[in-house]
Formats: C-alpha cells, structure tokens, sequence
DNA sequence: TGGCACCCATCACCAAAGCCGATAATCAAC
DNA sequence: GTTGATTATCGGCTTTGGTGATGGGTGCCA
C-alpha cells in the first residue's frame, strides 16, 4: 500500500470517477485503473462499483475512504513538522470567499499572513453560486476553508466558527408607506417587489425560508451579488430589499434601513473546514488570523 | 515521501543504525541508506547525525519521529479496516511474557482468541532478563504487548493496564524460627539467607528496593525464574524466598507462606503497550481477552 | 435498433527507481 | 597503526509507475 495509491483512491471516491480523477491527479487514467487494482488486490477486497455512468464505493471502499484521508493527513502532517522546522509554515491555501465581504479585511489579513509566513501561498476563490457553492466545493476537496453565510444552523459534513452575527435589515426608499417606522415584521413586506441575493447565497436562503415558515410568498425581481447593489436598486424604486444591515453604509443617502422583527433574522458569517480533512498547518495559520480580521464593532443582534 | 521510507526512518531512529534497521528490514544496508538520503533532500532536513558508533536523530528527526509513527500508524488502520470486513481481524501479534504466569490462563486465552479471530497469528517471547528486559523489547518496538511485574508504579514510555495484585509472602521451612509466625516483618529477615528471582525480574525489584528503602542489605544465594523452583530450595533448607503468595499452592507441604507486614509488598502485574505506538486490531484483540483470563479469585492486597 | 458518447480495463513500451552486492571512506577504540 | 564497525557510493539488474492507444461494456437518444 502506497500514499499514491491512497490519494488516488481517494480522488476517485471524492469525483466518483477514474477519468476526472486521473485528471485532477495529473496522470492519464489507465495508471489510475491499475492502481487502484493494485490496491484492490493487496486488501483482497472491490473498492469500487464499476458502472458505465461512473463508480460507487462499495462497503469496502466506505471503510477506507476515513481511514485513508486519516493516513494522507498524518504524512502531510509529518512533511510539515519538518519543514516548519527549517522554512516556517509553508503551503498552499484555498479559501473560498464571498463576493463582497467588507466585514473581513482580507488585504490586510493575507499581508499580516505573509509577514509571518512568507512560505504560504493563498488562493481566494470566490463562487458564483454563493454559500451553497462554496460548501459544494469545500466537501468535494478542493477548497481548504471557506466563509459562508447562513442563518447560524449547522452544515453538513463542515465544521463552522462563527464569526459575525448581524440582523437583517430592510432597505426602503425614503418615500416608501412604511419608511417612517422603527421597525417593520415580514408580513407587512409580503406585497413588494424584492431586490435579494440569487438561489444559494446565504442571505436569499435565511430570507426565503423565513417568509416560508411564514406561509409566505414573495417575489424577488431583481438579483444582485452585493449589498451595494441592492441599494442602489432600491434607491432607483426597483423594490425593497432584506439585507444584512450596517446603518453606517447608508447615512446621508434617500435610502433607510429598518430594523426587522418578527421574527429576528440574523445573517451569521461563519468560516468552514471540512469535517473529513485535518486542515494544514498553512491553512491552520490563516484561519487563526480571521477572527482578528473581522469588523466587531457591529456584531450585535439587538434592534 | 513513501511509506516505505517513513518506515525505514523509524526502524533507524529506534535502533540507531542503519545496518540493523537494514537487518530489521531484510534489505541491504546501501538500501536504507539511499532511501534516508532521499527523505532528507525531499524534507530539505538532515534527520540523522552520522557517526562511527551508530547515528542520532537530530531535530528535524525528532520532529518527524511521532509523526512518521502517526503515518504508520494510520496505514495499518487503513489495511485494517478493510480487511477485517472480509476475513475478520488478521495480522501478528507477539506478546512478551514472564516465564511461568499461571495466574493467566494463556492456552485457554489463545484458544478463545483463536476462535474468535483465526486470522490472528500470536508469538509469545519471553525474555531472560524479566520485566526489565520485557520493558526494552517493548519499547524498541519487537514486542505489541507485555505482561510485566513490579511494584505497581508507572513505567517511562509504557501504557500499563494493571490485572492482578498479589501481596508477596514470605516462605520458610516448617522448622524455620519464624515459622509459626501469622506475620512478619522485612526487618526480621534482613540476616537470613535468600532464593529470589534474578535482576531484571519484578519481584526481584520489588524485595531489592523494599530492603534498600528500610536501609538493609540482604543476600541472594540462589536465583530461580519460577515461584516452584523457590519453594523447592525453600523446602530444601537453602533459604527463605519472598513472592508472590498463593496460600493454596503450599497446601499439604512443609513450606509455610506467611504474610509480610511493614511494609505491604504488594506484586503487581500488568499488561503494557508502548505509548509511541497504537496497538493493531490484532493487539487490541488479545488486550481485550486478557482480563478475562486472569485469575481474580487471589486479587487482594489484604494480610 | 443502431449509433454515439462515455467510461473503465488491457496492452506494449519506456523511463525511473528500488534493491543488491561490492567497495570505498570514515571514525573510534585498542 | 591496526582493527572493527558503520555509513556512503557505484554499477547492474529488476520492478514498477506512467503513457498512449485500443478494446469492451453500458446507458442514452434519435
């Protein structure tokens, strides 16, 4: 048994695939197939469901998948205890990131990150799909750690750190009937046109879930990917919009931001490992710099 | 980095020599050492310090040592868990163990074992040298488990699991002075004659420091490796023994086995796994049988 | 039902690497 | 100095991981 044969292994089981495993793995597929044939023969044991449209773990394959992710961390682990020693942490990380998070100041993080260890190379991967996409691509493996954003509640298969809690607001233009109140409950927003986040962002899924527990329906008429998008939609009259809110951003303008209660909606930030993986000592090192890095002055729940 | 190589490091590291990790092995000393040299180009480390007289770790060893073992380590639970799905747990287990320990029933344990798990192949060894010898074998990794004596105390690099405390006793021939005695003190035997087990035995240990710590000095004029033989020299007029007492096995004979007082002698036996290791399934197996089979019906420390 | 697209297994070939055996180089102890 | 023990180096052999091309099987769709 092979480490090689263990990564592809587990390449093959994450992709459920000997082609798109070979390609992530950089090698052509038939050295995949008789490795893993190998490693099949040597455990005396089918790892794999060969069909035509992919392949399957069977019992076997289940039981090694953890105990091999376990086996690839201890040598990455034992790699880096070595050459912490000569060069520092060193590495790669990938953080999967949201469009427009101004409540983390990445720049300066990943300066303050490079100061301490000039050996790590860090990759910011934003996706178009939001929070949902980012979890995708987090369990499949090939992100180290991502921020993402929901209504606080676990998430599968990831470990989260909450960073930051901040009540959703709504964003009315000044002459709107109920711009004037000092807080507003989602049933009286039912009516309106909605500017939101697509399907997938953390903020679209706490909202639509929340008019549907509700037994609402609303509809969202306009899709940003930013909060200052969805401002200036709502200043032009396109709609109203329900948004994480910081009062500040909004000052001096004809747009207000309106406490909503009934029920509270907290827009938690969280930063996710994955449960399967062990994170590396590079990527350990920038996810302990985060919560250094995140804007506390407005973590508050309160109306 | 190949699991071979983290396993040829290991076997250097623990014996100090690449000609006998080479022997341990069964590959030829240029072997190991070409392999060590490409670990320490692909860590950009030097792991060992040569010198004429064997080699050291240095740091960068030292560093990766444990987790090199952690690798290992989780390999062997990946083999594992594959393997016993189909054909139960298999592998080898070697188990140091003292001469003559009847207050553990090895045949009917490995019996048991044998039935439960028949993929488990068991070497016992014992060592010539007692505990101590049992403790270096352990610990230099020949040995995954070993049943060792002493007073009870905690032994470097070593997980102990007691099984048994027996109170040592004193033998003496019916027409010994002491003979009718219900109980007797260390001091009173500080001038007699002794049979006791060679250095390096628990209870060797146990008397040696017991007599050390009330400041006297005894003699040993003969050394056995069996509670039998001891009581046979007993019998004999050859001397007085301290060991372990099991009234029962005396009965009918003409050798008395009387209670030590001031101070308690207590015999402790244990069952011991290195710390640096974790135990295979195969180990863990036969751990787990052990109490079972050890005699409880004498587990007292009382006079 | 036949063709197509997709996927894994097999094969021949090549380059790299592990292993062996022998030998050189080094160092400590006597 | 000589001896004994230890690690490093070298040439040659064998194994093996990787490649690229090909074959075979399966589901999908016209």
């Amino acid at each position: 048994m092979e480490l090689r044969q263990l990564e592809q292994f587990v390449a093959v089981a994450e992709l459920s695939s000997f082609t798109r495993a070979a390609q992530r793995l950089h090698v052509v597929q038939s050295g995949v197939s008789a490795s893993i044939q190998g490693l099949e023969r040597e455990l005396g044991a089918r790892l794999f469901e060969r069909g035509a449209r992919g392949v399957r773990l069977t019992a076997a394959g289940n039981a090694l998948l953890p105990a091999a992710r376990n086996t690839l961390d201890a040598a990455r682990t034992a790699r880096e205890v070595v050459t912490q020693l000569t060069s520092g942490i060193t590495g790669e990380v990938t953080l999967g990131t949201l469009a427009s998070i101004d409540v983390i100041n990445l720049p300066a993080l990943l300066g303050q990150l490079r100061q301490a260890h000039p050996g790590i190379k860090v990759r910011l991967r934003t996706s178009a799909s939001g929070s949902t996409g980012l979890t995708e691509e987090l369990t499949r493996g090939d992100l180290d750690a991502a921020l993402v954003a929901n209504d606080g509640s676990a998430i599968a298969g990831m470990r989260l750190t909450r960073l930051l809690t901040v009540p959703i607001r709504c964003l009315l233009r000044s002459d709107h009937a109920l711009a004037d109140r000092s807080a507003i409950a989602l049933a009286d927003l039912a009516a309106e046109q909605f500017i939101d986040f697509p399907v997938g962002f953390g903020n679209r899924l706490i909202v639509d879930s929340a008019f549907a527990r509700l037994g609402l329906k609303r509809s969202v008429s306009v899709e940003v990917t930013d909060v200052t998008d969805a401002a200036a939609y709502v200043r032009h009259g396109l709609g109203v919009s329900l948004v994480p809110g910081w009062p500040a951003t909004l000052s001096g303008t004809d747009v207000r931001s309106i406490v909503i209660h009934q029920p509270d909606l907290p827009w938690v930030l969280s930063v996710g490992v994955s449960t399967a993986r062990t994170s590396s000592a590079a990527a350990q090192a920038l996810l302990d710099l985060i919560p250094a890095y995140t804007r506390s002055d407005i973590v508050t729940n309160q109306h």
